[in-house]
DNA sequence: GTGGTCTAGACCACA
DNA sequence: GTGGTCTAGACCACG
C-alpha cells in the first residue's frame, strides 16, 4: 500500500484520512481486518505508536473498533466514515476559500484559478 | 490598519501575506516606508518579536529590506511581491486540489463543492 | 560538544556556521540525527530559541531538515552544505579583500599582512 | 565625491573609515577644511546627524577637530589617522583569520584562496 | 525614534 | 521526549 505521506506535516490526522477514505469508498470492506499496527507503521515508515494514535481516534469516532488479541475492525456501518470524509471537505474548503480570499481573490478569481489547474 | 488575525494559526506568514498584498496591489508604494516593527505589533496586537520575523522573512524574500535606525521599506520591484503572492495562490491550491483527490473527488465535484459554499 | 562562541557577535550565524561544518566534513553523517534544540541550547549556553532559528536557517538552507516531533536531520545531498560553506569563505574573503583594498592596500600588502599574523 | 557605502552595515563607522583614509592617504591635506555636514550628508545620502556624529568620533581620536562657526579641520599631525589605519587593518584581518580558522581553514589554505579571488 | 539580537519561559501538538 | 510558535522584556548600536 502506497501512503505517500507529507512528512512536513503532523502525521497522525493524515493517516485517520487515508483510513477513513479506504473505508468509505468501500476498498476497506465493512466488518473487513485491518493490517496489524506493526504492518501500517512499517509500510508507511512512521512508528507503531503513531499508528495506534491513529487507530484510537477512528475508534473514537466510530469508524473501526478493536477486538483484544485479534486485531482492528471496520465498523460494520460506513456511514461514520463518509460523515467524516464530507466533514474534511467541508473543513478543508473553508480553509482554502478563506486563504484565497485573503489573499484577494473573490469568488470569480477562485473557480479561474481551479480550472487552469486543472487543464495542466 | 486592520490586521483581522486568527490566532488559531500561525500569525508570523498571516502577517506576511498581509504585507505582500498591500505591496503587490499598490496600496503601499515601491519604496516606501512601512509602519515601524513596534507599531505594527501595537496595531496588529502581537510581540514586536512577531513582527520582525515576519518582516524578516519578507526581506529574504526580496519584497522589503531594512535599513538600521530608520526603518523597512518596500523593495523598488514590486514584481517580487506579486510573484510571491501568486506563489502563495499557486501552492494553496495544489494543496487543495490534491486534498480533494485524495478525498475522491473528481474535478467537477471540487467545483461544484466551492459553488455551494460561495452561495452560502 | 565544544562550541566556543564568541558571545560579542550574532550567536545564530555561529551556530548555523558550526553545523555546516560538521556537515561539510562528514563530522555529521547524511541523513544523521542531530542533537536536540535543548541539548544544542544547553551545551552551547543559549536559548533554545536561538538554537531554533539557527536550525531554521539551516533548513531554508537545505543543509537539514526537520521531523515534527523526531528531531533534527542532516539532509541526504550534503553538497548543500558544502556550498553553504563555500559560499560563506566567498562573501567573507570578498568583503575583507574590498575593505583592504580601500584601506589603501594591495595585493601584495595584503598577503603580506596575513603572513605577519600567521608567523605570531 | 563617491562614498560607495554599504547600506546593510553600520553607516556611521563606514564614514569614519573613508575620512580616515583620505586623511592618511594625504588625500585631505593636514591642517586643510573638510566639506561642511551638510554636503557630507547630502554626497552620501545619508543624515547630517550621522556626519555629526562620525566626525565627533574622529575629533575624539584626535583626527580632525572643529572650529565653532567655521568647521571641520584635519589635524596637523596625521600620525594619529595613519595609526588608525594600521588598527583598523589589524583588526579587520583578525576578524577575518579568525573567521576562516572557525570555517576549517588552515593558513596555507587561507593564502591559496585569497590569491584565487585576486587572480580573477 | 529605529532595527537587531538575545534571554526566559510558556504552551501546543506530535512521535 | 521533540519541534513550533508565541509572549514579555531586555539591551545594543544606529539615525
Amino acid at each position: 500500500m502506497e501512503w505517500s505521506l507529507d512528512k512536513k506535516r503532523p502525521i497522525c490526522p493524515q493517516i485517520c484520512e487515508k483510513i477513513c477514505i479506504l473505508v468509505a469508498t468501500g476498498s476497506i470492506g465493512a466488518g473487513e481486518k485491518l493490517a496489524s499496527v506493526r504492518e501500517v507503521a512499517l509500510s508507511a515508515g512512521v512508528t507503531p505508536n503513531t499508528v495506534q494514535r491513529s487507530f484510537e481516534q477512528l475508534e473514537q469516532k466510530g469508524v473501526i473498533y478493536s477486538r483484544r488479541g485479534s486485531g482492528w475492525y471496520v465498523n460494520e456501518d460506513i456511514r461514520v466514515a463518509r460523515e467524516t470524509m464530507r466533514e474534511l471537505v467541508n473543513s478543508k474548503t473553508n480553509a482554502y476559500l478563506s486563504d484565497m480570499h485573503s489573499l484577494g481573490l473573490n469568488n470569480d478569481d477562485i473557480i479561474n484559478v481551479i480550472k487552469e489547474y486543472q487543464h495542466e
